[in-house]
DNA sequence: TTCGTTTGGTGTCCCAGAGAACATAACACC
DNA sequence: GGTGTTATGTTCTCTGGGACACCAAACGAA
């Protein structure tokens, strides 16, 4: 049911204005549909602790504008009246872009962090900001027909593998792709007619395993990938992620693991990521370069006594690393992504066993040790995250004056 | 003014029952009077967002219940009707018990952070769980008649230098006191008779700082503490304090600084607690120990060079450990206390410059060392900052159930 | 079939915040 | 030193929104 109109001389404010309160609520069950997809009625009610009523009118709200959708209970064996199922509506969606040093990605994600498409536009060279941003502008361009038809875009999430300010979505230095102070965010939202935010890749792909992923359940979580470029890290704690003054936190890749080790790109010494690194491996292997997978097969082929040393050497720094992490945030997984992953899966119990005997006794009894879960598709996730944010905070009124209101 | 009576049939619940927004609003008010001890209408209208009338019922019904009190304005040199000011009733207070090796000292705090008493009880030897408890609860049931009289006690808050879970007030690991698995907060609170907390002291440091001292109006702080036994940590970003699954976050005592360093009584080698610590100070001046300004006055007055290469050998692994925080954390602040103040004190330009060229650029150009403002007082505070916790979350409703409501 | 159980739906009640209008107390300017 | 301006406290009314009670509906169990 709308809300009736007011009779009163009308504000000077848009009538897009709600309370508070309201809109609080509005926006915890369209995040509670968003994060599990399908949840009855009567769990959104214990959940979320307010009145059976109340919730009634909420999912009434939300199913008017379009945003979920109701449907018959799946008669489960439980005692009692069933309870119908909510879900998002996969009509509203946000846009996610990656570039990286030999791409660009761009991906159609809706709520419930269903990849819908997934386009990788592969570059010649490394692109520029520019470039990515012009990319990605025409691949949403060539969508444009069909996302203006079918679907409702909440905005443009970038996940940038560099220093990020999630502010006002500039990249700081994204030393990988040679960019800084690029402004991608204003950029993109410029050229794609979308609002738009960009963040470091790491963290956005931690929020990604939280919510759908290895931590799902979990409020903290510490996150690494290991790519070709480097080491990124996203940290979550008490289920919010670390963003620090201006969004730069997290930057496990910089963890001080070696005394007199060689010199990092970022000016320091005994870095994580110049001691733990594919290109090592790669070099061992006499292998040119590839992606992860055959990565994981070059190793467990191999049988070179050098190859095993480099392994269990890079394992000694990994765990000293994890054990600063596990220290520092007492978390209840620990997530390994890329390269970092095959390590892992290489000798698992290895890396338990340093962690466990070189971290603080409290906090290393917690720790679990996890691969990604959400594999090729995590990027793409954790940047629509972004785009999604605006409109999680504020469902109704994101729809009402941010977006078309086309009714399903 | 109280609320009218309720006419319908009286729920189950007790008549405690406020709701939600109400409380909100009013533990908003309180902690704000808590965290700037004064504030006028005005700022407490601005700073809150809420209507001036809302405020104005809201002060009403906190000072009502003799939580705050307002005083006349003090005619600022500022146009148009002067707004009375709302300090904390200074009948709230806190107790704060903070064991050490060779004392227990007891603090009796105001709202707004003021400590009105404190009492070091020296100890002969290292006290066990059981004697900490007994000479705290002694020492309350020495301010009894006073507390009764003159005081509303909200809690008492202890703070343990060591692994703490601060959902339940148990002490998992205290190397330096020998204690393990001991349920502190349960103890004392039978012993004295008042609702009690306990977390880790160095987190509590941190809060203490972030609220009423070198942190204030910050959002992302690291604090680190050199003292006897070691180096404690804790960290607040994003304005909350970082507490990991179990609440054992913020051990940056055990960050790794050394390649091949020292054993550390955790088990692990190279942490910065070993390598950089009072001892070794006092060792090389032959000194036999003594505290902080003696420390520091005997560091400045000494010549030998084996004296100053250690200390800038200690400001380097120091250094180390920054880095990483700096990288992890991206804090607006440092906070060094204890004998890293006066690492730091010592050669302030060497550790900014160290740390400028070790981290990395965006977050690095953002962090600002400084030393503790807090001085002697700051455990109390920390600590009583947990025995106000429960009252600040739900002042009203703590006052009416949890305390007696004796009126001013 | 009947009963107990769980849930959705409807109507009522009332708290709590917003806002307008008015009152009040300072400064500023002539 | 009046008068205007500005910022704030005070009072009153209005309305949104959640809780609750009651009833209806839909399922399992006996």
């Amino acid at each position: 049911m709308m809300s009736s109109p007011r009779q009163r001389a009308a504000p000077a404010a848009p009538p897009s204005e709600l309370d508070p309160s309201r809109r609080n609520n509005l926006a915890l069950i369209t995040s509670l549909v968003h994060h599990h997809r399908v949840l009855s009625r009567a769990q959104l009610t214990k959940r979320t602790g307010l009145n059976r009523s109340t919730v009634g009118t909420l999912i009434g709200q939300l199913a008017a504008l379009g945003l979920v959708y109701e449907t018959a209970p799946t008669g489960g064996a439980q005692v009692g009246r069933p309870s119908p199922e909510v879900r998002p509506s996969p009509s509203i969606a946000a846009l996610a872009v990656y570039p990286e040093i030999d791409a660009v990605t761009i991906g159609l994600v809706n709520l419930g962090g269903i990849v819908q498409k997934k386009i990788r536009f592969a570059t010649e060279r490394i692109p520029s900001a520019r470039e990515a941003v012009n990319i990605a502008a025409a691949v949403i361009e060539g969508m444009r027909t069909e996302l203006d038809h079918s679907y409702r875009i909440t905005g443009i999430g970038v996940a940038v593998p560099g220093l990020v300010n999630p502010d006002d979505g500039t990249v700081r230095h994204a030393p990988h792709l040679g960019w800084r102070d690029e402004p991608v965010a204003r950029m993109l939202s410029e050229a794609a007619g979308y609002a738009c935010q960009a963040a470091n890749d790491a963290s956005l792909a931690a929020e990604a395993e939280l919510i759908f992923g290895a931590g799902a359940g979990r409020d903290n979580l510490v996150y690494l990938n290991g790519g070709a470029s480097g080491i990124g890290g996203g940290i979550i704690s008490n289920g919010m992620l670390l963003r620090g003054a201006s969004g730069y936190a997290g930057e496990l890749g910089h963890t001080f693991v070696r005394t007199s080790g060689e010199q990092c790109h970022c000016g320091a010494t005994g870095c994580l990521e110049t001691e733990v690194s594919q290109g090592r491996l790669f070099e061992l292997l006499g292998v040119s370069g590839g992606d992860t997978s055959q990565l994981e097969q070059a190793l467990r082929a191999s049988g070179s006594p050098a190859v095993a040393e480099e392994i269990s050497r890079q394992l000694g720094f990994l765990a000293i690393a994890l054990r600063n992490a596990v220290n520092t945030f007492n978390p209840e997984v620990i997530i390994l992504d890329g390269f970092l992953g095959v390590l892992y899966a290489l000798a698992p119990s290895a890396l338990d066993d340093l962690l466990l005997s070189q971290a603080l006794d409290g906090p290393a009894a917690q720790a679990k040790v996890h691969p990604a879960a959400l594999g090729s598709n995590l990027m793409m996730i954790g940047a629509a995250e972004l785009g999604f944010a605006r409109f999680l905070a504020d469902p109704t009124g994101f729809v009402t004056t941010g977006l078309g209101s086309a009714a399903e």
